[in-house]
DNA sequence: GGCAGGCTGTTACAATTCGTAAGAATTGCG
DNA sequence: CGCAATTCTTACGAATTGTAACAGCCTGCC
């Protein structure tokens, strides 16, 4: 596992390098962009752990993008900006920001809230070996599934992988990009399919309509998304 | 399922009222505690959310608290504290803290950290995910439509993001360029018609009358109104 | 070893999504 | 009314995703 990369998008140069410096030296990998366009070309072929976005970008409102990133992404955004109104703060966290840092500030304090951010992201895997949700529960130490009344449905080991993955990130966009890292497949073209899949077994298990799914949701272009409500233990 | 539940720490009563009154104003259960003694008494019984924590406790080192809380239990800890130097941010914030507010704080900065927190944390209540208007319920979290009847019309990601802007700004003009922003479409000659196509497909499954179109209307040469009464949640 | 059965990736093709293009319909204005 | 600008709709096609069918692999068993 690499270390996390984290993206710097500001339009000052010195602020680039600032927390360019400081992330580095704390060991992650950074890219930095002046503008938004340039980071929304490198969001195609790269994908962040934390975003850090300046809210006073010239070329496009910044609460738009950081809207798309979070909330339709599933990206972690932290705003920097130079606004310390309570109401920007507000609105800013509202559109699907995970903090918000003020202007000036001091580099340590960005990376010690990037690695809180972090920690959470890469929260300890479950200890328990059961879930419910929805009417279903999941043994993975049994590889079983049990409907309401109590039937088991047998799921193999790929299968439960993706299943996990989802009861573990439920309600949240899941990418394709983090999907195919999660289940260990090289990003190469014919991966792509397996995992499509993988996950249409699954449907099929999980006795999802096809025409339309009510736990697993695909976002065209982006995604999936499990939208079960989950409990372990 | 219940509102989330979230616990405040702190030792002076103005604080406590404050936060309390804030956050079920806000929709979430809360529970108060001046010393830490009785907070952790608490805990054997009930299972917060958020813990909201003061460092300066007289009977406890607080640190020790957050650290316990945060990184054994998996809590979700914010610390709320007197102390603005850098280094304490950073020491609370490595101990395991998933936000660091500074006093005198404003509180509706605090119910939008926590909201921003409970969101990453999955299940969260997200601003609410279903609105209503003029007999319709959408639901954004299972891309469904329902009429009157209780039918149910699938919509697509595209289509909902359409259906989300018109929501959130009722009856207020939404210019051709504001919706090409928010739609993440440059403003190039041919993304407008990409929009307009978008528009056409919603108002077909909102089941509107070319002629008459009772929700979505057209300002010629500006842009559109929603006129839905809506109301989320 | 040889075989049966299950698991999993690959391939091929079907279905869906969504932008583009083109022509039709509408609106505003003189 | 006539004309130009704007907007609506339909059809099409590229890209993305779903899934059935096949093949390779492993495991257990005789």
């Amino acid at each position: 596992m690499s270390a996390p990369l984290v993206t710097i998008l500001d339009d000052e140069p010195a602020i680039r390098t600032m927390l360019s410096d400081a992330l580095e030296d704390a060991g992650f990998r950074t890219m930095a962009f002046a503008r938004a366009t340039e980071f929304e070309a490198a969001l195609r072929s790269a994908r962040p752990d934390i975003c850090l976005v300046d809210l006073s970008l010239p070329d496009r409102d910044g609460l738009t993008l950081v809207h798309r990133l979070a909330l339709e992404q599933g990206a972690t955004v932290i705003i920097i900006s130079g606004r310390a109104q309570v109401q920007d703060k507000v609105t800013g966290l509202e559109l699907g920001a995970d903090d918000y840092i003020i202007k000036p500030f001091d580099p340590a304090e960005v990376v010690a809230r990037v690695r809180a951010r972090l920690r959470r992201d890469s929260a300890a895997p479950q200890s328990s070996e059961t879930a419910r949700f929805n009417g279903w529960v999941a043994h993975f130490d049994r590889y079983i599934l049990k409907d309401e009344s109590g039937a088991e449905t047998p799921f193999s080991h790929a299968e439960g992988e993706v299943l996990r993955l989802f009861l573990e990130r439920p309600k949240r966009l899941i990418s394709r990009q983090a999907m195919q890292e999660a289940l260990g497949g090289a990003a190469g073209d014919s991966f792509d399919r397996a995992m499509d899949v993988r996950i249409s077994r699954l449907r099929t298990k999980l006795r999802e309509d096809p025409r339309n799914p009510r736990l697993i949701k695909t976002i065209y272009g982006a995604g999936y998304i499990f939208l079960g409500d989950v409990t372990w233990g």
